[in-house]
This record gives structure tokens, sequence and C-alpha cells, in this order.
DNA sequence: ATGAGTGCAAAGTGTTTGCAACTAT
DNA sequence: ATAGTTGCAAACACTTTGCACTCAT
């Protein structure tokens, strides 16, 4: 999507144009990775200059209110921000303790849980809005000794 | 446990046996509730004046690396510490994101999970470390609209 | 005696807020 | 014109760290 079409999308759902607020849906657009508030406050600056973190703090809230982007409360660290695709389901986020990267995972693979939870307690899960820890295949055999894994994240 | 039995626990860890550490250990055990450094902090207050905060986060942190207490990130907020029963396993925890409340849950529910990311990624799961979120019973139905529900936890 | 533990103050993240200036409509 | 947005600075919540002093052993 180019420039034109974030303003037209802001546009239609009756929010005003920005320099900024263009600028962090392009950021956020232009990548699959999860984003830190931070990283696209600095991937913003190279769009447009002098966008001040506290901007991009209320536009990331905003843009989370339209449905147009989703964040993921990592277990340690920063909130993270990706794009929201339309139709698509909302994934399930993993997060590697050791190296910090944070697998995207068929949400499928909760539905049973969220089931038990609905039946047992009544509690309605949201699979998507926090990410599971654990220690990813390449951490896990890479660090034999598990030394640095149990750093704590 | 009382005072003399923490002084024991510690002393049988090799480690040193100070008035923080045992109102540390003796706050923790007290409640099945999970405890915040802060609130940890006060609670400490009551039984030993003067321990300062730095004390508290240290030797939580202590603990934990002695597998005394177990710690629990929330996706919002502050970490929390909770005993860890010797032959327990580890429970799974949710959190409600309009009320805060953390609930305990069979760990084995995740078990199909674990299996599946371990066989799929490689990816070794650790389900008590951190806090899936949703919407608990009572919040579900007392804000019937769910209002504050969006409230983001 | 000596090293581990502690209090304190200060810094470090990540995020929010009040307010005056600005700008999209 | 005017309501919504922004930049700034300051505050916020949670946690860590360097250092000198104290205490458990």
């Amino acid at each position: 999507m180019g420039a034109e079409d974030w303003a037209t999308l802001l546009r239609e759902l009756d929010q005003k144009v920005t320099p900024a607020r263009c600028a962090v849906l392009e950021v956020v657009a232009s990548t699959d990775a999860h984003l830190s508030a931070d990283e696209i406050v600095s991937r913003v600056a190279d769009l447009v200059p002098d966008v001040h973190r506290a901007t991009v703090f209320r536009t990331l809230e905003r843009l989370v209110e339209l449905g147009l982007v989703a964040h993921v409360h990592l277990p340690h660290g920063a909130t993270t921000y990706h794009l929201r695709q339309p139709g698509e389901r909302m994934h399930l986020h993993v997060l590697c303790r050791a190296c910090g990267d944070v697998f995207d995972v068929d949400p499928a693979l909760l539905d049973d849980v969220a089931d038990a939870l609905a039946s047992s307690l009544g509690f309605r899960l949201a699979a998507d809005h926090a990410a599971l820890s654990g220690v990813c295949a390449v951490c896990a055999s890479g660090s034999a000794g598990d030394v640095d894994v149990e750093r704590e994240l």
C-alpha cells in the first residue's frame, strides 16, 4: 500500500490524515516482523523527521482501536505491534526467552485450551493477546548446556 | 512454616540467613495469591522495618534461582511471585484483562500445545512462565457490553 | 576477618499525561 | 473556526546497578 492509500483508509474511518499517522502505518505495514514502539519510532524518523515518541504511542493506540493494528504483550520487554490483516484470524505468539525471537503459531492450536477454559471457568481466552514463552529450536540445541537459556526472559 | 524453618532451609542451601530473606520467604509463603514485588515490599515492611525495595528484588531473584519461588510474567503490569511447592508440577496462569485477577490452571491443559510446538518447530514451551490473557466469567457477564473489558491489559 | 548481603541514590526501560501550539477539515 | 493532533517536558511504574557500609559466618 502506498502513502496515498493510507490517507484514503484513514479518511474512510473518519480519522484525520497526518504525516505521522501515515508514516506509522507505512512502517508497520512494511514488515512481517513484530516491531516494538521504539523500533517504530526510529523507522518513522526515516520517513518523517521529528515525529515524537509520544505521538507514535498515541498513534499506535489509535490504530489498535481502529482495528488496523494488533499488539502483543511479550512476557519480558516491550509490547510489539503488527499490521492486522482484515479477514485473517489472529495468530498466537511464542517468544524464545533466550534469543528473544517471536514465532507466529497457528491459532487453532489453542482452540482446545480455549474451550476447556470456557467450560471449566467461563473464562474467555484471547489467545493472540499475550505471548507464551519457551526456548526455540536453535537456542535449545545451540547452547547445549542451557547456560544462557536460564537467563530469564 | 515458622521463621526458624526458613532459617534452616536457607542454611541447608548454603545461603546466609538474614531477616530480610526470612521475611520475604514468610510473606511469599503466607498466601496462595500471586504477589507483585511491590506487594511483597509492603508486606515485608510489616514484619521487618526498613527492608529496602532493592533488597526485596535481589532476594526474590535469589529465591527463584534456588527454586524456592516461582515468578510469572503478566501480559501487563508487574511480575508476580509465589512459593514453589517442591513436588508439585508448575501450574499455568491466565490473567483477566478486565479485573486483573490471575487464575491458576491445570498445567496438563497445555500439554498438547507443548507437544505440537515441539514437533513442528522444535520449540520447548515453558507453560508456567508466562500468563495468557482473556476475560474471566465475572467480568464477561458483569459488564455485559464489554465496555471496560476492552481496556487493554 | 572476609565475603556476602544491604541501604541508598541514581539511572534505566517502557509508557503515559498535561498543556500550549499547531493543523486538517 | 474549531476540534483533533502534535511536540515537549515531565511524570509514571517497574526494575537494576554502583558503591560504601554492615553483618553472618
